[in-house]
RNA sequence: GGGUAGAUGCCCGAGUGGCUAAAGGGGGCAGACUGUAAAUCUGCUAGCGAAAGCUUACGUUGGUUCGAAUCCAUCUCUACCCA
């Protein structure tokens, strides 16, 4: 009898890593990090991934597990993923899942819709291309898509368009088999997400900011330079970036963080709150980190 | 003590007589989002109201005018310059 997964979900800084060691110990199970940028090596501190001493206390997996050269993207943390906590199931382990990655969770609970992988030629090719111009492909190739886009949102686009052009195929077709299942697969799921208020989720993120500054990410971030753009999307990577070339000053940089660091924290809180599934977890103190 | 510049909404900042509850940006709030997601994008943001609308707003007080954030005077404060 194999112990269904269980999942930790919250904005970040609420406290999942800790709650997942604390849920890991009880359920006699085995924690998988569902973070996509806790999955790389070289960015432990910036991405404020368990410390190598929490690492060795209680079996956690996919932290550091990528290069800084490699991409990461849904499907492969999926493909990852599942094949891990297969096995942790089969040594009767629970598996205990945390990230705040909301769609890498999405695509581990509910699964994929059959697309084509992306193709970065093909995105190279499209970036250099004005917006209207891949809106008028779209439409002209798939209007039905085309008109459930966020035609502003130029990711957006692309990735419709990416589909067409690759599958040949219309991505509304492709898309529309997967999107009927969801409900029922929800109702097997279990997990938590943590809810703070915002007064003490911004404390907890100012701490953890400064924290973060304090404790190596300087020499961190220096010692990336030249590596892929994936690490240019974190938090925190561009504004020491600024810090270590004397663009901005220390404060400024912190300031930075902090204020980017809440408002990745609120667009999590939308995405999870869309997740009826999860069970609210309200927490109140203002304990440490 | 003298001179100059300036004071605008939560913050920065545009605006030099009516089209101004006041551009734009930031912040905040809410939302979207199935292969870049710590990304990307959207809406709202003086108060009351469902709305029409009403009320209070551009440092102070007073004035000019049919009408003032915009013109005049006064005072207060800030910055810089000369003593």
């Amino acid at each position: 009898m194999k112990a269904e997964p269980y999942y930790i979900c919250g904005p970040t800084a609420s406290g999942k890593s800790a709650l997942a060691l604390e849920m890991a110990e009880k359920l006699d199970g085995e924690i998988v990090n569902a973070d996509a940028f806790q999955l790389y090596r070289g960015l432990e501190i910036v991405s404020a991934a368990p410390s190598a001493d929490e690492l060795s206390c209680w079996p956690h997996h996919l932290y550091g597990v990528l290069e800084p050269t490699e991409s990461a993207d849904a499907q492969r943390y999926v493909n990852l993923a599942k094949p891990l906590i297969a096995e942790i199931q089969s040594r009767g382990k629970t598996p205990v899942i945390t990230g705040g990655s909301g769609l890498y969770l999405k695509f581990l609970t509910h699964g994929a819709a059959p697309l084509p992988t992306a193709d970065a030629a093909l995105r190279a090719e499209m970036d250099a291309r004005p917006l209207e111009d891949l809106v008028a492909e779209l439409q002209q190739l798939d209007p039905v898509e085309a008109s459930r886009t966020a035609l502003q949102n130029r990711r957006f686009v692309s990735r419709a368009l990416e589909i067409c052009l690759l599958s040949g195929q219309k991505a509304s077709d492709l898309r529309d088999g997967w999107e009927k299942q969801t409900a029922e697969i929800s109702s097997q799921l279990r997990g938590l997400v943590i809810q703070r208020s915002r007064p003490d989720l911004h404390a907890r993120i100012a701490i953890r900011t400064r924290a973060m500054l304090d404790g190596g990410a300087l020499e961190e971030v220096a010692a990336l330079s030249n590596v892929s753009t994936n690490y240019e999307k974190a938090i925190g990577f561009r504004e020491i970036r600024a810090l270590l070339a004397g663009e901005i000053d220390r404060a400024t940089c912190e300031n930075l963080i902090n204020t980017a660091t809440r408002q990745y924290a609120k667009r999590q809180e939308t995405w999870f709150r869309r997740e009826k599934w999860l069970v609210p977890k309200v927490v109140q103190d203002f304990s440490p980190l």
